[in-house]
DNA sequence: CTGCGTGCAAACACTTTGCAGAAAA
DNA sequence: TTTTCTGCAAAGTGTTTGCACGCAG
């Protein structure tokens, strides 16, 4: 694997994307990174985002439902997916690591990890109906 | 929402879908279906599992790994992914239904459901290792 | 006859990639 | 200098859609 070299592209990427709680898709990273970069390119900004997400720094959401998202968070937690506005929001919740060794018991193969994505109506959805 | 009208189209790709315990892309089931129907047309395809899908006769599954798959058993399970070979196992496990109870104590929001998908490497992959 | 389903092909949304030049080490 | 990174544009992948005809009800 090639050696890591300094980019502001990159750095100004990481940044936004730890400024914000929502979890942006690469179009509104590269809307909002070009208001500082105003020649940066769709395409660097997805090689930053894939290559950011590759070494752990940030986090990819793939949700079913559209784009993927990023989320510049990556310490473990979940993810709850709005089917009215399509919002993700992250959820603060015990821990369901467990499921792990509940899914491994009847298993021949090695489990490494795990995705959950919840799904239903967010706060702000009810409120409005 | 329209009337259902019968097509031999969509019973073949549903009894297509039961006769298998992998999973599916609509590619493959397309290139399956044209041994019955040389004339079905990839579009019809995806018509038809995306009602199917719709209507919970079959179910969705998306990995974040490639195309989407579809699975012709709609009872509730939870799905491995081997991060080697791509394939999609079902899981037999216990349920782990109760991470929503978890997830809502916390969460002003209406959760109606989740999806988990488990990756790793699968025992086949192990052994060629 | 009415209207949903089909085949076909074009369009679409999202993402990746080849290239030549710019920037970092 | 050497190697990675960038902007640009083109291509790629998976999926959806408009249209005219066909078939079910």
């Amino acid at each position: 694997m090639p050696k890591l070299k300094y980019s502001k592209q990159r750095e100004s990427i990481k940044e936004f994307l730890a400024s914000r709680t929502d979890h942006p898709t690469a179009d509104t990273v590269y809307m909002n990174i070009r208001e500082t970069f105003p020649n940066i390119s769709l395409g660097t900004v997805y090689r930053n985002l894939s290559l950011l997400s590759d070494i752990g720094e940030i986090m990819k959401i793939t949700t079913g439902d559209g784009a993927d998202r990023f989320d510049g968070n990556t310490t473990p937690h979940n993810h709850f997916v709005c089917t009215e506005c399509h919002s993700v929001i992250d959820l603060e919740m015990d821990s369901i690591d467990n499921i792990v060794e509940i899914a491994g018991r009847n298993f021949d193969g090695h489990i490494a990890g795990y995705v959950t994505n919840f799904y239903g109506v967010c706060g702000d959805c009810i409120k409005k109906s």
